[in-house]
DNA sequence: CGGTATCCATAGGGATACTG
DNA sequence: CAGTATCCCTATGGATACCG
């Protein structure tokens, strides 16, 4: 998996022009909420207020932002009911559910490793 | 929120101080560079400017903050040896470690789908 | 070399009000 | 319900200069 062969080349030096593309989009998924929100579409459609109410933090405008930045990236699908009152939902394109695995990997992480975190943060803190 | 039964929890809405601290994790992970520098430091140790170097767009700056957050989370260690002129090693920890294959599926997920999401993004700007 | 310190512009993002 | 539209403040982060 590793380049590890006295090449201290990483995936993200190996060409600059694709370094930056790489970064498009890891700015797009690290941003703040996508993880969250695309982790909340995994088990399948929501509508927006559910994410909303699911997602503790979130003001209505960037989860708006957040759910077009992931629409235009082509991760997930949006679908207007032409009902009153309006019903919008949305999914997981193929493309969307293919980051699905990864991005729980990072949210699980995340939980398994919170403690350790805290105690590594008190612990710097105190020395400095 | 409500917690009704039936209803898709999901790691991050399980409880809510949980999911603060979650956030906070991924804020530091998220965050602009952390990702790329994690990735930098798998094959091993790498002075300050040697990261500097491999990770264009990058300002000493932001480096500088970058790493002392991710030392500050445990994730890395910091080494000065004491010497003219000065001499930093920045390496993994076993927790960073324990961080470094996920980051590498996101980092690999990313150059992977460029191109894909390059389109979507082509398509969505052309409808609109 | 590996940082600080400072200044400063801009994007991120909250709060609130309004709408089809 | 599912958004826009504003306003406005703050954090992010680039550029530059200096330092042990």
């Amino acid at each position: 998996m590793t380049a590890e062969d006295g090449d201290p080349m990483t995936v993200l030096a190996r060409r600059d022009d694709t370094t930056c593309r790489v970064r498009d989009v890891l700015d797009r998924v690290g941003s703040k909420w996508s993880l969250t929100v695309i982790n909340e579409l995994g088990p399948g459609k929501r509508r927006f207020t559910e994410i909303k109410n699911s997602v503790p933090g979130i003001s209505q405008r960037m989860l708006t932002e957040t759910l077009r930045g992931l629409e235009r990236d082509g991760l997930i699908e949006r679908t207007v009911h032409p009902v009153v009152p309006p019903r919008v939902e949305y999914e997981l394109t193929t493309l969307g559910r293919t980051l699905l695995d990864t991005v729980r990997g990072l949210l699980d992480w995340a939980l398994d490793h919170i403690d350790d975190i805290d105690k590594a943060r008190e612990a710097y803190d105190d020395r400095s």
